[in-house]
DNA sequence: AAACGTGACAACCGCAGTGTT
DNA sequence: CAACACTGCGGTTGTCACGTT
């Protein structure tokens, strides 16, 4: 047998709290402490709340440090780096901003973050609004899905947006660049925004090519330099080879190399035309994924679905 | 001034992993 | 070991304020 039910769901209050009932919640903390048990709190705490409920008023909205109000630049651009990279991981994109919560975080992202990144692609390339029948030009019959690359779309997309920011002339932008490679306990630390500095490196683009992470770690893979985009990827496990098995290519952009490789130059087309498309695609559909193949291949298929719908 | 639309944010829901009985 | 609760997370929905028509 297992434990009591959590809560009488009937009997709990829903809704948006009240300043009473945030003071209880406060007060009862301050005093004792989570107890680590949410779920019995509310009823020690003279709370008609379901316990998830009051763990999530507390770590969204009461917990001491909490900070409120417009992100900063900086903020912005540690946001999008981390979403290019690890995708929509709230709570470790959260534990590298002190004072914000995952759910802050979320929500900036879905209203504001995700437009103004929109706008910067769309904007900057001069891409006018495409309707369905203009999309429809835009997709080769002979497009292979399974190339397609939600997490490198959105690490070029991130770059384009933070290289507007950072360090930029026409033929060299730097940007802040989370490698790919350091463990993903680096980002599970408790908030400790210096446990994670090590996965962060510098990266530049210089004419065609990609420079990789420049040293940051005894990690022999920052040792990587003047490479190109697609072989850094590559080498960093996030891309497959042209040619691979299509599970192992899923990786991979068509790009407008000749070598598959996807590269950012700000000068020549800077991104395939159609690969902006399904990064705005992407992110309106909010199917980022980080090296999760399951999720890999809902996405292939929610593509597909929508271009069936357009033949 | 009322109706409607939109954006921002708080809160809820459902799922998955883990822990407890 | 099975069954169930607990916790944390990400996605979604609800609500409110404000702007526009």
């Amino acid at each position: 047998m297992g434990r009591a039910p959590c809560c009488d769901k009937a009997n709990v209050k829903k809704g948006p709290w009240s300043p009473e009932e945030d003071a209880k919640l406060k007060e009862y903390i301050d005093k004792f402490g989570t107890g680590g048990n949410w779920i019995a709190l509310p009823q020690k705490a003279g709370l008609k709340r379901c316990g998830k409920s009051c763990r999530l008023r507390w770590l969204n909205y009461l917990r001491p440090n909490i900070k409120h109000g417009e992100f900063s630049d900086e903020e912005d651009r540690v946001i999008c780096s981390l979403y290019a990279n690890i995708g929509s991981r709230w709570s470790i994109i959260a534990a590298q901003l002190p004072g914000r919560t995952d759910n802050d975080i979320k929500n900036y992202w879905n209203t504001k973050l995700k437009k103004k990144l929109m706008g910067f692609v769309s904007s900057s390339h001069k891409i006018k609004p495409l309707n369905h029948h203009h999309y429809q030009h835009q997709i080769p019959t002979n497009y292979n899905y399974n190339n397609y690359s939600p997490q490198i779309s959105l690490f070029q997309t991130s770059s384009l947006l933070i290289s507007s920011n950072y360090n930029t002339n026409t033929n060299n932008t730097t940007f802040p660049c989370y490698d790919i490679n350091a463990p993903i306990s680096n980002f599970l630390s408790n908030g400790a925004s210096t446990s994670c500095t090590s996965g962060i490196t510098t990266s530049t683009f210089q004419e065609n090519n990609f420079v990789g992470p420049t040293a940051t770690s005894s990690d022999e893979s920052y040792g990587v330099s003047n490479l190109d985009f697609h072989t850094y990827m590559y080498n960093n496990g996030v891309i497959g080879e042209e040619g691979e098995d299509q599970g192992n290519s899923k990786f991979l952009i068509s790009g407008n190399n000749g070598g598959g490789g996807c590269y950012v130059d700000e000068q020549q087309n800077p991104l395939d035309y159609s690969s902006l498309e399904e990064i705005k695609e992407l992110i309106s559909t909010n199917h980022v994924t980080c090296n999760n193949n399951n999720l890999l291949l809902d996405h292939e298929i929610k593509i597909e679905e929508k271009v069936m719908m357009y033949y």
